[in-house]
RNA sequence: GCACAGGUGGGUGAGUGGUUAAAGCCAACAGACUGUAAAUCUGUCCCUCCUAGCGAGGUACGAAGGUUCGAAUCCUUCCCUGUGCA
């Protein structure tokens, strides 16, 4: 906090705005380093991670509390109600101009987060496609629904071979994105393809900041244990309560309550299953989803790998040198 | 102690004489991912070897014997487990 935040606004005169990026998977301690950092940095928080993002969906999603919050400005959490949604282009947009405000400020952001696509989106960007059609979804689901998703990867053969063979006849939410992709762009006669866009490359990159990304990646094993071990503790501190509101309030279609730990409670709830399987079963679900992170973080380029958890003291002093070094190169620039 | 029901790969659970190294599901591990992603999907999954294949060999369905050209599957004994009766 003492530090002189100088890596300021996107003026042509001055130094490129750096940017943070703390990435890892669920319980690995984002939270904790990104507090350490920010009040160490000047910086603030942009969350990227899809739960955090919608208001009162509380206990399950592990978001900061507020006497956290209160350490350092965080952006992007609360920001819609579980009968809307975000898609990963509309947090792409929210999340660039946030940065751009936070280095106005002459602040350093810091984006945290876990949710793979919506970190792609922001930082490679989107290709220009079209945006979710609800009418023709639905259509196509119904499709799915009595033929078999095999119909459907039948239809896009059709459109565009080329995507067909790159997404599997099981997929279905990836084939409904692909058929959408191609007829929204036949109507407006471009005929573009899905295999098109992907052929693009830089899409829509974000421009102007010197990115640095530093990822937490504790033992598995570790990773684990401190997961079963949250798990449980959100059932023991309010979840059912909190999932049975959220259910009374927004019905049981409501998509946020299909995730992990809002899942098993409802189950809970409806009398599926007992409490300690349900514990045990969101247990499951989120080691499995840290897994799936993983997977995807390991091909994020140019990550500064941390094999500890966030909250560790030597490995936040780590960190912060890392920080010290990247904010020094800019200094040199 | 008697009577039933059982003992199958990390788990669950099919299979009741032969194309069975043994379905399916789960876990584990690896991978993909371009607009609801905390979603969705894919691959591997007994061991060893290689020319890496719908390849070769070796182990394997509680244990030991037996019947059979051939057994997880049939018979015998034994050891465990659950339930019922004592």
């Amino acid at each position: 906090m003492n530090l002189p935040a100088d890596h300021g606004p996107a003026d042509p005169a001055q130094p490129v705005p750096l940017l943070l990026v703390l990435l890892g998977p669920t319980a690995s301690g984002k939270t904790s380093l990104s507090l350490a950092l920010a009040e160490r940095f000047a910086g603030e928080i942009v969350n990227c991670d899809s739960g955090a993002m919608v208001r009162e969906f509380e206990i399950g999603t592990a978001k900061p509390t507020a006497a956290e919050r209160s350490r350092v400005p965080h952006h992007l959490f609360d920001v819609v109600d579980a009968a809307g949604y975000v898609t990963a282009g509309e947090y792409a947009r929210q999340a660039r101009r946030v940065l751009r405000d936070v280095s106005a400020r002459r602040r350093l952001p810091i984006v945290v987060g876990g949710t793979g696509l919506y970190l792609r989106a922001l930082l490679d960007g989107l290709f220009p496609g079209p945006e979710r059609s609800e009418e023709l979804r639905s259509r196509l689901r119904e499709r799915a629904a009595t033929r078999g998703s095999t119909y459907l990867h039948r239809i896009l053969i059709h459109l565009d071979p080329v995507a067909a063979q790159k997404i599997h006849a099981n997929d279905l939410p990836k084939l409904v994105r692909a058929i959408e992709v191609c007829l929204s762009s036949r109507e407006k006669g471009s005929r573009q393809k899905m295999s098109q866009l992907w052929q693009q490359q830089g899409r829509d990159p974000l421009r102007g900041y010197r990115i640095m990304r530093l990822g937490l990646d504790p033992e598995r094993q570790a990773l684990y244990k401190r997961i079963n071990q949250r798990a449980r503790e959100m059932f023991d501190s309010g979840l059912l309560e909190e999932t049975q509101a959220l259910l009374a309030k927004y019905g049981a279609e409501a998509r946020p309550l299909a995730s992990l730990g809002y899942k098993q409670a409802a189950q809970f709830l409806r009398g599926e299953l007992s409490r300690e399987e349900a514990v045990l079963a969101a247990q499951q679900a989120h080691r499995n989803y840290a897994k799936r992170q993983m997977t995807w973080f390991r091909r994020e380029p140019d990550v500064i790998w941390l094999r500890s958890f966030g909250d560790d003291k030597p490995l936040q002093r780590k960190a912060s040198a890392h920080v010290e070094n990247f904010l020094a190169a800019d200094q040199r620039t």
